[in-house]
RNA sequence: GGGCCUGUGGUCUAGUGGUUAUGACGCCACCCUUACAAGGUGGAGGUCGGCAGUUCAAUUCUGCCCAGGCCCACCA
């Protein structure tokens, strides 16, 4: 068997992987009695491209996957699609150059379709070149009918558990999105902005200053609030004042969360300027008045400012108070707002109707459900934890949106009440679809929820949909609760805390038993990718210039959790080693010809190597088990290099060439060999498979390497003086090399005879032979020393 | 402001309560050695973020500080 000099890496990957389609190397077997291996892909969202950060996190979890199934398990990895939504209603509307709102429903929604199926093909394609050893017959799309199916039964079901419910309350809203919008969508952005100093009148005519930053929200004054304890104020609580240019009388009144520190330490509340507004609103029953809008223009509420966008009322009103000699003082501020994280958008509270899932009762329950999971790393959970803590919201599902799953609701026309889909005309849309009941009242006359269901609550059900809940009792108690949930840092809060508490409501069991978190690939310099930024790098690029084991090899650099920052020439180290794989196999079918037969005594080097070698399993092994990848592939690495390439290989050269105990060099030469390859199949699935096929195949059962099982330590005969021996020549081996360097010679080059000093010269002594054999020296006088060294 | 994480030669990284602190890239020198020059060998380069403490001993443990990251709070 002969090996050609050097690999084509492209050609060899797209041959591989069509030898794995071919054969269905990664398909799940629902019928085999192995254990099953359950992992919950995150199915990616549609909304762009796809960058190396992607697959660095995907490639991680593909390590996993590689491993248990070489260790016997039978593998559901499943792949999925996130394409309900507004990432993929923006993607449409920035590709068609088309918007929502000024075209038919229907249209818009096919859009979309088309778009999503465009965008899949591409991720597909990215994620196949990879090799990611899913079975790709399991895949999803969250928009799909099947989905929707039971994205909706979920919802009735929570319906009938009374823990979905619809209250007009203040809701989170993005203006530029025009939805409700849930807690977990927020991110904080730093702005510029100005503390105003306004002045308001009380009855008997004196003045009081009250800073705000948000003026266009006088309007919606509600009363104003002092903190009880203030001195400066006391005398006020129970007064009227006056609201500047809208001239209407508000209370004022003492509340603790007055702070006296900030501004002139009176507040002004409004409905809703932020969260505190919407507390005291509940608390003390004031009615809100509400003077903007969904599309975040004032209302009529605002009087001759109505129909303006915030931003400009404000700077009207000011303009206004100023003309007036109202306003006292401006200072600029810097403040963290809430903004929307899909467009940046600062959000606002409104009065709206909306669906929320009541989830804050059960906080506990939630946490205990986190900590019988098996977090990697463990510190992991402390995120869940805290966010846990810090919840204030229950979690609002409907979405003012068009590209979703709809609500399986009606509202009674005559009556309001709401009307719910039957479990078995599922999936329904209820802008086409009818009730199968009348109402209550009698009335036969429905309207439909236009509202779509929140992403993330189906992408919350997972593991059910991976499962077909509810039909399918069978899989589902095969692979329920899912082996792992593999997925990046930043949506531990959306993703793994929604999914641990819809599987909750709906099976009472935490959906996973373990639960991975990767870091994130970074730009050169630690900045997330992103087109804006213009620092995007396309992983099939990448693996067209260095292979996608190269690709996966960098993924496989830090350990779990980490970030990554990505410099193209970091790639070039997995390219390196998958080059060093193919050329020791190159070596090994230059001498093997057949499977080599375990000979009667293995020579005391190779006792070393396997011994050596042994030890390397272990602890990979070991590194595996607790999702450490990184550490597993690094002793691999090494043992390979170091002890195996430059030393191993050198010392048996002699015996292949001469022929003495050249049997016991062929078996160990084979076997380590297959055993480090597989050590390095999770990491480098092409190049492995290739030297398999082309060098074990043949002797060897399995039809392919990542189902030819994890290695097994050799129980050969434990020997501690080989491994002393073997160290020992190491160790000579090493200082007579530094004296030919010294010496300027050629490894090559022979000579006469040396002195060595060994503090262990007797089984130093034991590899005489070998030494003098690899090292070309035709006499070797040992010393013993306490340093090492060859004169 | 709170939680969690990170900070190791020029760059990136492993690791440990105890001899000269791991490996890679880069750098220098040498070597065509019949698997591999996308290689081999040898070498230079680090007060392990700062300060204090625990200890016979700290890069490793504790506290504080500084810098960076993720998440949360703050939004009058």
């Amino acid at each position: 068997m002969e090996l050609p000099p050097r690999p084509d890496f492209q050609s060899l990957e797209t041959g591989i992987r069509a030898f794995w389609e071919q054969e269905g190397i990664y398909k799940f077997n629902p019928y085999s009695k192995m254990p099953v291996y359950s992992i919950d892909t995150p199915p990616p969202t549609i909304s762009g491209k796809l960058h190396i950060g992607h697959a660095f996190s995907y490639a991680q979890a593909d390590f996993i996957a590689r491993y248990k199934r070489m260790r016997g398990f039978n593998v559901f990895y499943p792949f999925g699609f996130d394409n309900n939504g507004l990432p993929t209603e923006r993607l449409a509307e920035e590709t068609y150059k088309i918007k929502a709102k000024n075209m038919p429903r229907k249209e818009f929604v096919d859009i979309c379709l088309k778009t999503s199926e465009a965008i899949e093909a591409q991720y597909k394609e990215v994620f196949f070149a990879m090799g990611l050893s899913c079975d790709w017959s399991l895949t999803y799309r969250t928009i799909e009918p099947k989905v929707q199916k039971k994205s909706q039964l979920s919802f009735l079901k929570l319906y009938e558990k009374g823990r979905v419910y619809r209250k007009l309350a203040p809701t989170i809203w993005c203006p530029r999105c025009e939805t409700a919008i849930a807690q977990v969508e927020l991110k904080d952005k730093e702005v510029e902005s100005v503390f105003n100093y306004i002045l308001f009148e009380l009855e008997d005519g004196k003045k009081i200053e009250i800073a705000t930053t948000r003026p266009e929200l006088l309007p919606s004054c509600c009363a104003i609030f002092v903190n009880p304890e203030d001195m400066r104020y006391k005398h006020l609580i129970g007064k009227k004042a006056r609201v500047p240019i809208f001239d209407f009388l508000v209370p004022i009144m003492a509340d603790k969360r007055a702070d006296p520190n900030k501004g002139t330490g009176i507040v002004m509340f409004c409905t809703f300027g932020d969260l505190t507004d919407v507390e005291w609103a509940s608390a003390y029953g004031f009615e809100p008045k509400i003077s903007i809008d969904q599309s975040g223009l004032l209302n009529e509420l605002a009087g001759k400012y109505k129909g303006m966008r915030i931003k400009d009322a404000r700077a009207a009103i000011i303009e206004d108070l100023k003309q007036n000699g109202l306003l006292v003082r401006q200072i600029p501020i810097k403040h963290n707002v809430n903004t929307h994280e899909r467009c940046d958008t600062e959000i606002e509270f409104l009065l709206t109707n909306q669906w929320f899932v009541k989830y804050l009762d059960l906080k506990e329950t939630y946490l205990k459900a986190g900590r019988k999971i098996k977090w990697w790393p463990k510190h992991m959970f402390a995120r869940y934890e805290n966010w846990i803590k810090g919840l204030q919201w229950d979690w609002c599902i409907s979405r003012q949106r068009y590209f979703g799953v709809p609500f399986p609701v009606w509202y009674c026309k005559q009556c309001g009440l709401e009307m719910l889909a039957d479990p078995d005309q599922l999936p329904v849309d209820p802008l086409k679809d009818f009730p199968k009941r009348r109402c209550k009242c009698g009335s036969t006359e429905f309207e439909p929820e236009k509202d779509v269901l929140d992403t993330w609550a189906t992408s919350a059900l997972t593991p059910l949909i991976n499962a077909d809940w509810p039909e399918n009792e069978k899989l589902l108690k095969k692979i329920y609760p899912m082996s792992l949930r593999p997925n990046a840092h930043d949506i531990i809060t959306f993703w793994d805390f929604n999914t641990i508490v819809m599987c909750l409501f709906h099976t009472g069991k935490a959906p996973f038993e373990n639960i991975m978190i990767s870091g994130h690939g970074l730009d050169r310099h630690g900045r997330k990718m992103s087109k804006s930024k213009g620092n995007v790098v396309l992983p099939l690029d990448i693996i067209k210039k260095y292979s996608a084991d190269a690709l996966r090899f960098w993924a496989s650099s830090v350990k779990l959790g980490e970030d990554l920052n990505f410099k193209e020439e970091d790639l070039q180290i997995g390219l390196r080693n998958a080059t060093k794989l193919w050329n020791t196999a190159r070596f090994a079918a230059m001498h093997l010809k057949a499977k080599p037969k375990k000979p009667k005594r293995l020579h005391i080097i190779d006792s070393w190597l396997i011994q050596e070698l042994n030890e390397v399993i272990d602890d990979a092994t070991n590194a595996f088990e607790a999702y450490e990848y990184s550490k597993a592939k690094t002793i691999a690495e090494n043992f390979f290099w170091n002890t195996f390439c430059d030393y191993y290989i050198e010392m048996i050269k002699y015996r292949l060439y001469s022929g003495k105990d050249k049997d016991s060099a062929l078996w160990t030469l084979y076997n380590a060999l297959l055993l480090q390859l597989k050590l390095f199949a999770p990491f480098m699935p092409f190049i492995t498979e290739e030297i398999y096929q082309k060098l074990f195949k043949a002797s060897e059962r399995a039809k392919s390497i990542h189902l030819s099982g994890w290695p097994e330590t050799y129980k050969v005969v434990r020997s501690k003086i080989a491994i002393s021996v073997g160290r020992a020549s190491v160790e000579c081996i090493a200082a007579i090399r530094k004296l030919k360097k010294q010496k300027n010679l050629s490894l090559a080059h022979e000579l006469e005879e040396i002195t060595l000093y060994h503090p262990d010269i007797k089984n130093a002594k034991k590899a005489a032979e070998d030494i003098k054999e690899t090292m070309r020296i035709k006499n070797i006088i040992f010393k013993k020393g306490s340093e090492i060294l060859a004169t």
